[in-house]
DNA sequence: CGTTGCTTTGAACTAGCTCAAGACCTGTGG
DNA sequence: CCACAGGTCTTGAGCTAGTTCAAAGCAACG
């Protein structure tokens, strides 16, 4: 996917972008990068001086504890800016690493910076998407205080399909979600065993298949009600053609 | 503490702001209203027109889930503005909520955000306060998701105190902090019999004192080996007088 | 066609839960 | 100044969601 159309669709899921700033981005001097699976994008601790667009492939973000435990802390795909807060806060508290091969375009803080104050509407909707990724953290923290894992793991379904159909990377009621179980676990803060029975549970009651590339919404009434999942935080912008309550149509 | 005291020790704990900067904050039109505890502040879903600045006592954020349960998301004390993110998203996906009686003033979104289009200066250092607050919730998450409730707690009495401190809300190794056990129970995501239990094994290896009132710390080598406290999290500037990694100096 | 990585299953274990009762505070009204 | 009420804390006891360890099955790939 090119930067334009990746970009694009992302920032017009959640704000409205003029062709002027679309223009101005496209302006923006890049550097295209590709990565192979496991691949350390930026590293914890480390200072980064420039914010990678996601361009093809997936990534995540994760911390890892003393005791070699991990923690997924959000799941990317392509039109994400995944360390947008770089931008202001260089020095990495978490890393951001290829889940999959993929590609990302580097955009340097300078000039990113620079644009935001020259063209504050572009300043306010990259300030707006780092304020979703903020509102996906404070759910994430309310599935894991309050949440059985299989609610949980149901939630993170209807999550990442509604973030998918937003930007058109979902095909009716599938998408691309090429992720181990082991990650499913660290990404629920669950044991990899406990993630495979959970997992079971929700193929049991046909509500998802799911084959650690490609996830099935069956159900998505039930999986939606047990998930008590309700796509508000994620701050869509009204679009005629597309519901986050109701993402298959 | 009014306005100038309690933002500026805020905003200057995460960033440089010249005179001219506060002058033009100081400028700003602000309501100041006084709360009762367990006031909502803002209430989930609605949709907000004001950041509020909290100059008096203290705030929490959280969502309520349909059983009834509660997961608090933040703690929030004077200086923090805990609702800047209503800025970019109006629509809050949580509450704001009243811990003890408190006093806080009110800024209308417009000329805010008009002054973040005017001085840069400042709408970056307002950005990057948001950005720790999501910096903050990855930490939460991490903790939630690989760490057993101990070890949470102390990284939470750990992160409070460092963020108290870097403000000068810390004496000694002492600070306020009016939390009840429920309410422990509830940030951490555990049972409050639970977090009575945990707070007896801190309480037990001396490395804390707290009584629902205020925070001691009675040994900080032990409680940050325990939560595995690293700061670099909260981003505070470099200071002469304040290192992060040994709050009580 | 053997390796390697991922998934599935069983079985024993434990961190944390629920329920329930009693102790303890603190503020309020008599 | 006392007594009581409501909130908070503490403790015990039995239970369950989720853990760990270990082995077997499966599938993709060179």
């Amino acid at each position: 996917m090119n930067l334009t159309v990746a970009l694009q669709r992302k920032l017009e899921s959640i704000g409205e972008l003029n062709n002027e700033a679309i223009a101005a981005l496209e302006r923006l001097p890049l550097r295209v990068v590709d990565f192979a699976r496991g691949d350390e994008v930026a590293s914890d601790g480390a200072v980064s001086g420039n914010c990678c667009l996601l361009l093809e492939g997936f990534m995540h973000r994760h911390k890892v504890l003393r005791d070699g435990g991990r923690q997924i802390l959000a799941v990317h795909f392509p039109g994400d800016i995944p360390d947008l807060q770089s931008l202001h806060v260089p020095t990495m508290d978490h890393a951001l690493v290829a889940t999959t091969g993929c590609r990302a375009a580097f955009i340097p803080h300078e000039p990113l910076k620079q644009l935001t104050h020259e063209a504050p509407a572009i300043g306010d909707i990259l300030w707006r998407d780092s304020l979703i990724d903020s509102a996906i953290f404070r759910t994430w923290i309310a599935m894991m205080g309050r949440k059985p894992a299989v609610d949980h793991l149901a939630h993170f379904f209807c999550e990442v399909f509604v973030r998918m159909a937003a930007v058109g990377l979902a095909e009716g009621n599938e998408c691309r979600l090429p992720l181990t179980q082991e990650f499913l676990a660290d990404t629920l803060g669950i044991s990899a065993v406990h993630a495979n029975r959970s997992l079971q549970e929700l193929r049991d009651t046909r509500s998802v298949r799911f084959d650690g590339r490609r996830l099935t919404i069956l159900d998505w009434e039930r999986l939606r009600e047990q998930a008590e999942f309700d796509p508000t935080y994620l701050h869509l912008r009204r679009r005629p053609d597309f519901d986050p309550n109701h993402p298959l149509g």
